[in-house]
DNA sequence: CTAGAATTTTAAACAGTGTTCACTATACTG
DNA sequence: CAGTATAGTGAACACTGTTTAAAATTCTAG
């Protein structure tokens, strides 16, 4: 046993992170564990603790390149020359498209909550902070009182966020009626057209 | 063993449920298991299994009450003679409480997810759509044109859930400037203050 | 009143989970 | 080449939900 396998530390981590993201691809987290994708990488689960932390860290650590990736989408979609008005809705149509092309990874990323010690760590918070930064840009053209905007920011967004949600679990939209697209469209319409004046 | 303890399939049920809604006024779910469970009211894991099918079936049952929960606070804050806009505000605002004052009912109800075959019960939906109704009428009196009051509804209500969501895994909003209070405030009002022309 | 069927309850086993730790095999260093 | 550091793990631990066979009790029919 301990025969060495000639990989760093940052190797191995890519590895399981890579083996954990293609499994999200298909199916959700608590399908995957530590033994079993210990085993998909040919390591042992004590190995991947060594690297880690703990399960959750690395649970964590995948949720860190999703939102990455999210940003990066969002990022993309609102650099063109667009209208601020166009822009916020471009951010609310990635936002969705995103979550249904990664509803798993998308779930473990707003469901996975570490054990009572742990925060949640600052680089972390900044990704985040960049996405607001999209948002309040917009608006932040849209009026000139610029007294609001950070609220008005986090406002839409949380918005947005829920109508994924609800949209994704279908738990309360059992009628497929209801389309995700257009809530958002008019989401955005209307609370724009009268926060805007 | 397996001596009687004079208890229906029924006060078994009552007994488990109550020691769950317990803990969770302290705790998330995931801190409690099945098997102490049990050993809290005095009876086996098979038991309990025996009982409610699974211990997933167990916490579903669970759901179901927080959602009758809701659905009451929210019937009844809508209930004196407030006028539709006044009662929109109201939803919100005790939707939010809710949350608040339940938190891990509350995570309970919309991040459990059953396995794969099984479907959420007719009854869950009976229970959703009831609260559905109270938005859509205070809705259907603010506007004659009926025709969108439907997505309207669900638009609002997924809105509303959103800022609740993240406002209590504060997972984006560490800085607690922005409260939850008043963006719900502030979704409605302007929402509405659009769509309603 | 009693023999047998039905019901209630559980102990024990099973297969799984994340984590810890002592120990080995390899690699590096003086 | 000896000694230390490092990489890696097998085995054990304390859990998890679920199944099953059997035991203890109650109900029912003759």
């Amino acid at each position: 046993m301990a025969r060495r396998k000639d990989h760093t530390h940052d190797e191995i981590r890519a590895l399981a992170l890579e083996a954990m993201q293609q499994h999200l691809q298909q199916q959700p987290a608590d399908t995957m564990s530590l033994r079993k994708l210990a085993q998909a990488i040919g390591y042992s689960p004590a190995t991947l603790i060594n690297v880690f932390g703990s399960y959750d860290h690395l649970l964590l650590s995948v949720s860190a390149i999703t939102l990455d990736r999210l940003a990066q989408q969002l990022a993309h979609h609102s650099a063109t020359e667009l209208s601020p008005l166009q822009r916020l809705h471009s951010f609310g149509k990635t936002y969705l498209q995103f979550a249904r092309q990664n509803p798993y990874c998308w779930q473990l990323l707003f469901e996975h909550r570490l054990p009572d010690g742990d925060e949640i760590p600052d680089w972390q918070q900044q990704r985040i902070d960049q996405l607001f930064a999209i948002i309040e840009q917009a608006l932040a053209e849209l009026s000139p009182d610029a007294e609001n905007v950070r609220q008005a920011a986090r406002t839409i967004w949380a918005s947005v966020h829920g109508i994924c949600t609800l949209s994704l679990s279908d738990k309360l939209f059992a009628d497929h009626l209801s389309n995700a697209d257009s809530m958002i469209e008019s989401l955005i319409h209307h609370y724009i057209n009268s926060w805007s004046r």
